[in-house]
DNA sequence: GACCTCTACTTGCAAAATGCAAGCTAACCT
DNA sequence: AGGTTAGCTTGCATTTTGCAAGTAGAGGTC
């Protein structure tokens, strides 16, 4: 009695029935770039992300295995949201949506010094990364 | 009086504002991968895109310069959709939605072949498909 | 020239998703 | 005990989506 919710066994199509919004991508960037892990990191971003979305989004994450949720052992009443290895292999898709939002952007604020590294060293960038992220 | 329609200068949400929906994106696959062009190819794709939702996608992707809309000279009846470079550019997105889409789904259809030549040679990959698109 | 089909839409309407503001509950802090 | 912080939920208006049906123009068939 599982509900299906793909629409064809295309990969793209796949992919983007789980990550092809505004919003689930973003979270997992800041997860994934700043090393963010509490509701009101999430919520102070740049975006705005609205609490009924955000909310929404943590939930779908976690039942579709790319967070795991834990309080805080510091805090009682702070969860703690913490990748996956499925969330953290969306990385290449990051790291090339942020190298073409740079490139067809004048707008973009992403510092230098990353694209640089992102065009010159993109395997090891990505290590960097999976490195930083909070055991 | 430009309409803004960017929530930050963070590229990722940059790309995520015209392309972060579930079908923009399946729409510049079936250009790229299978190349078509018309209306009816797009409407023929296994995911079953509405009409209304294809013709504001279509509409979009050319006021955001990622198509040019012409008549076909065989039957002017038809309109042919071509791809420009800013789409093309969003190619290496797609490669990596798709190795992750046929990573994390067992019900990922894509060819075998397909998967070992874009993890072996990339590079070599993406030229092919830029050398098969319709001129 | 009348009829049919194909192509590329538009329109209407119901359902779902989004956005905003407010409220709420359980820690924890002082 | 009273206030603050954290992580939500709820209500409601707006927007987007999904489905079905309709339409207008070009082309082809008899």
């Amino acid at each position: 009695m599982t509900k299906e919710n793909t629409r064809s066994g295309c990969p793209v199509s796949i992919a983007l029935d789980v990550i092809g919004d505004k919003w689930t991508l973003l979270i997992i960037r800041d997860m994934l770039f700043f090393q963010k892990k509490y509701y009101n990191e999430f919520l102070a971003s740049d975006e705005k992300i609205a609490t009924n979305i955000l909310s929404d989004r943590l939930k779908k994450l976690e039942t579709e295995g790319f967070v795991t949720k834990s309080k805080d052992s510091k805090n009682r009443s702070k969860n703690i949201y913490k990748l996956s290895q499925k969330a953290i292999d969306l990385l290449p898709i990051l790291l090339e949506l942020i190298r073409w939002g740079n490139q067809y952007s004048k707008e973009s604020l992403a510092p230098e010094k990353f694209i640089e590294k992102l065009k010159s060293d993109r395997e090891q960038l990505i290590s960097d990364i999976i490195e930083n992220l909070p055991k």
